[in-house]
RNA sequence: GGGCGAUUAACUCAGCGGUAGAGUGCUAUCUUCACAAGGUAGAAGUCACAGGUUCGAAUCCUGUAUCGCCCA
């Protein structure tokens, strides 16, 4: 039964079909043969809080174009799949989903969110850990599952048996491990420092969750009194409500405006207190005053200027941004913005306000709700870096890891040369909870208010993978176990090889550790791919994976990021249903070329969803003449298709066993070399030009030149019950370019692939052979001979163009000097009069008065009656004319000049010199038409 | 202030020492039996600017301008 195929491609039919065969066959579980070389990548884990975006999308496309690939050339391909917990982002959506519970009557809207979070955050510590942690796992139960769906349709090819969690048990263990293992070995350490603090997550933020925002404020300038009363010195300040906790003032010791202050001291305004004058070089002379208050409980450098100074913390704010007891009874219990009102104001009423300055300037907010940071002084535990960052730029610096593009690698150079101690403990609840507990017996902490040394163990401080029941160390029974959890990105740096089943020492770990390849956007570079190096040379004492490859962003239409709150955010399911999952892949692919980002658009996809309609029906064209061909032909098609040959595919003699066709031969050659430069692109990442290449391969030569060419021979009703040498070469390139389609758009390949003659229900495309021709075919002979049948036809279509002819079916004269290339085109007459839409052919040698030149060696003339328009004629041949005259003029400039001769490379000057003699031969002849067209009107 | 990048056709971007390219859009033309999401042909660029290196620069170097991103 013949069944119709319809005109257009129509994705939403065939893709989920296959998305779900995949995953259903678990297709792609790597073989458990050791002895095939294995390719590894472990999915940079979203977290599941999200849905895919677009960059997810494109991080997706790019992975799954190699792993696909290394597949089909012979790799035992692992890409394992899983996402995170994020901490802090689910902490936040459960809240607000607990207070939308609580507070269902709320429209949509920023307020309402707002009032959400606020109950949810009550509700939250009204409900107690246990209960939460709990609701947190039924989010994640109820939602994790979306990005899963999301990676199934569009198409990736992971193991879904490896499917990894971050909480999940034995990743757990794996975290507790590394953590007590990095205790014991001095490399986290619990000390008081000043650390970013969000007043509404609650908790303290690494030095990386901290953006910035520019925004418009101002500087106000106070006068500090001296002690004496004499004089008064000026500070300028952006936040002057943390003047209450000023222990000094500041200026630079080379200043020589201020030397005389140094020593003195200051009354501190709206206190009692009285403060020292001090000198430290950090202080920026043309900043405000160039006089710096230092308040070292609420401002992370003026910590740093303080402890060398020794100045003491008087803390003024608390966690929740509100003013505490120190900052006065004045002000205790007012908001931080209140309080800077009333504080300005009071200032103004004693006389010590001098002038306010408009400012613009960067303020710290917490990346995940905006809230602006309070930098505050507190205990935590800390990641010391320096050590592990040494080994971790070493393995880059001598090509162990390479990152790229390489201004990747200079990026997490300098950022690992300047790498700050990492704050990893949080105050949440969903995570990893620190594997400590403290001794209350033995615990000097409440004692303690200065900083302990850096990577000093603590007493009454027990780090263990299991929970003690008294303390080792004074014997007591009253332990307190850690209520704080690990940053999210501290189980994640443990991702190559916990997933892999570290710390035991599994199979999989052995055979995929280290991986070979993390691909992921800018944006986590410093997050987690620098903590990965350093973890995995840590704990695995091997880099984690050999190359680092660092992905585009893709941005709007007008460029512009994508963002919630811009509005422009693309949905990629919305994206491929409405383009098809291939169009959209291809679409990622084309435009990523390497370090560049990626503007995307609709009329983009337009057009490759154009592409795939154009492979769609290429195949529509083969596949309805391949069901005409009688039952015999098509089951020695598919014998000739079946059995792969060792060697690969190459084209078979003509029907009468004569030569195989030239234009055979080209596809094949072309199809070779294609083969070549889409590996080596994609081994260097540039999938632009892969995709490129393989577009224009089967669009401009494989549609218009081979198909083309071959039509008649394969459109032929034939009661032949052996298959023509023209099907089997055909269906051959055919498959071939189907499979160097795969990686870049699987489904529409896929489903093509399995209705060719040799297919079986079980193959799937994605397991095969992805280089179905060597360079055994390649044939530079038919290549050129080729290229001049193509000349020859281009010239033929453009003169019928240009004397609007396009209708008629005009003859032609060919004359060349070539001997040789004359027979070549009369054999080839019957392909060239139908491709250039001829009726007949005159060959002549020697040269032609009033041709156009096809090229050096061949001169071309339209018969026909049609009067042309001498006026156009004339006009092409003068912008001919003018176009050639400027290129004789650089080429005869340039074999003028001794020093090029005598300098440039011989093959350089030899083509400039060939070049000329065609221009020259070339011109020659538009000079005669031109002076023809006059004599003649 | 430090680091990384960008500036090429109307738009989006390749190219990164040796004849300026693609896709989209635009113009003309064609419903011929794979495809109008198509065919055929065409027009369109002082490669931001100024110096330098070189026989030769869009490409390498220096500086300037404009615009991004990251970090302080």
């Amino acid at each position: 039964m013949e069944t119709e195929i319809p005109k257009v491609y129509s994705p939403d039919e065939i893709e989920p079909r296959w998305a779900r065969a995949w995953v259903k066959e678990k297709l792609y579980r790597p073989s458990e043969d050791p002895v095939r070389p294995r390719f590894c990548l472990v999915i940079p884990p979203p977290n599941i809080t999200g849905s895919l975006h677009m960059g997810h999308m494109l991080e997706h496309t790019e992975i799954d174009i190699l792993m696909r690939w290394r597949r089909m050339t012979g790799d035992d391909v692992l890409w394992l799949p899983g996402t995170d917990h994020a901490s802090i982002a689910t902490n936040m959506i459960v809240e607000r989903e607990l207070g939308r519970e609580a507070l269902p009557n709320l429209g949509p809207g920023p307020e309402a969110n707002r009032a959400w979070q606020r109950e949810g955050q009550r509700r939250r510590l009204e409900m107690g850990r246990e209960k939460f942690v709990e609701r947190c796992w039924k989010w994640k139960e109820a939602n994790g599952g979306t990005i899963k769906k999301q990676m199934e349709r569009l198409g990736a090819s992971v193991d879904w048996t490896r499917e990894r969690f971050t909480m999940d048990e034995a990743y757990s263990r794996a975290v507790n491990e590394a953590f007590v293992r990095l205790y014991e070995d001095g490399l986290i350490y619990r000390g008081e420092y000043i650390v970013n603090w969000c007043p509404r997550c609650l908790t303290a933020l690494s030095d990386l969750e901290v953006a910035h925002d520019e925004r418009e404020g101002h500087l106000w300038y106070v006068r500090y009194p001296f002690e004496d009363a004499s004089e008064s010195i000026t500070v300028a300040t952006t936040r002057p409500e943390t003047m209450l906790g000023d222990s000094a003032v500041a200026v630079n010791p080379s200043d020589p405006r201020r030397a005389a202050f140094v020593g003195k001291l200051v009354r501190l305004p709206l206190t009692s207190r009285v403060i020292p004058v001090i000198a430290d070089a950090y202080v920026d002379r043309d900043f405000g005053t160039g006089v710096m208050k230092v308040t070292p409980a609420h401002d992370p450098s003026d910590y740093t200027i303080a402890r060398s100074h020794s100045l003491p913390l008087v803390r003024v704010i608390g966690p929740d941004a509100r003013m505490t007891a120190g900052a006065g009874a004045a002000y205790e219990g007012l908001d931080r913005y209140k309080a800077r009102e009333r504080i300005v104001q009071d200032l103004d009423e004693q006389g010590l306000l001098g002038k306010r300055e408009q400012l613009k300037f960067a303020i710290p907010i917490c990346q995940r709700c905006k809230t602006v940071i309070e930098p505050l002084v507190s205990r935590q535990w800390f990641m010391k870096m320096e050590g592990l960052a040494k080994p971790a730029i070493k393995a880059v610096e001598d090509g162990r890891i390479k990152i790229l593009p390489e201004s990747g690698m200079k990026k997490y150079l300098n950022w690992m040369e300047n790498i700050h101690d990492w704050c990893i403990s949080r105050q949440l609840w969903w995570g990893h909870r620190i594997p400590a507990w403290f001794c209350d017996n033995c615990n000097r902490e409440d004692a303690l208010t200065g900083s302990p040394a850096e990577g000093v163990k603590q007493a009454g401080e027990i780090v263990a993978l299991e929970s003690p029941h008294v303390c080792p160390h004074c014997g007591s029974g009253s332990l307190r176990p850690e209520t704080d959890v690990l940053d999210t990105w501290f189980s994640s740096a443990l991702w190559p090889f916990a997933t892999l089943g570290w710390p035991d020492e599994t199979a999989d770990l052995k055979r995929f550790y280290p991986n070979d390849l993390m691909i992921m956007g800018e944006d986590i570079l410093f997050f987690w791919g620098a903590r990965m190096i350093m973890m995995g040379l840590r704990f695995m004492g091997d880099v984690p994976f050999r190359k680092l490859y660092i992905h585009a962003l893709v941005r709007d239409a007008e460029r512009q990021k994508m963002s919630k709150t811009k509005g422009n955010v693309l949905d990629p399911l919305e994206v491929t249903e409405k383009y098809g999952t291939d169009a959209v892949r291809f679409a990622l692919a084309i435009s990523a070329a390497p370090g560049t980002d990626i503007a995307f658009s609709d009329d983009k996809v337009e057009s490759y969803r154009a592409f795939a309609n154009k492979i769609w029906n290429a195949g529509r064209f083969i596949l309805m003449y391949l069901r005409r061909l009688p039952k015999p032909a098509r089951e020695q098609l598919a014998t000739a298709l079946a059995p792969l040959p060792e060697l690969g595919y190459r084209p078979v003699n003509g029907t009468a066993g004569g030569p195989v066709q030239l234009a055979d031969r080209w596809i094949f050659s072309r199809l070779s070399s294609v083969t070549r430069q889409v590996n080596d692109a994609l081994a260097d990442f540039r999938f632009h030009e892969a995709a490129y290449t393989i577009y224009h391969f089967f669009w401009h030569e494989f549609c218009d030149w081979y198909l083309e060419w071959i039509k008649p021979e394969v459109t032929r009703p034939t009661g032949e019950t052996k298959a023509s040498a023209a099907w089997i070469n055909l269906t051959r390139v055919f498959e071939a370019a189907l499979h160097l389609l795969h990686p870049f758009m699987p489904f529409i390949t896929e489903e093509l692939a399995h209705a060719l003659p040799h297919a079986t229900t079980e193959t799937s495309i994605s397991l095969t052979s992805f280089a179905l021709v060597n360079e055994s075919v390649e044939d530079a002979v038919a290549e050129k001979e080729f290229e001049t049948i193509r000349e020859l036809v281009v010239a033929v279509r453009n003169a019928k163009a240009e004397r609007n002819l396009q209708r008629e079916k005009p003859s032609a004269q060919v004359a060349g000097d070539d001997g040789r290339l004359l027979e070549l085109l009369r054999h080839h007459q019957a392909v060239i009069l139908r491709l250039a839409g001829l009726k007949a052919f005159q060959f002549s040698s020697g040269r032609l008065a009033q041709a156009i030149h096809v090229n050096a060696a061949l001169d071309l003339r339209i018969l026909h009656e049609v009067a042309h328009d001498t006026a156009a004629e004339r006009q092409r041949l003068e912008r001919e004319k003018g176009k050639l005259e400027q290129s004789l003029t650089q080429t005869r400039s340039q074999l003028a000049n001794e020093t090029f001769l005598s300098r440039a490379p011989r093959e350089v000057v030899k083509g400039v010199e060939q070049r000329h003699h065609e221009l020259s031969a070339q011109y020659q002849k538009v000079v005669e038409s031109l002076d023809r067209l006059s004599g003649g009107s």
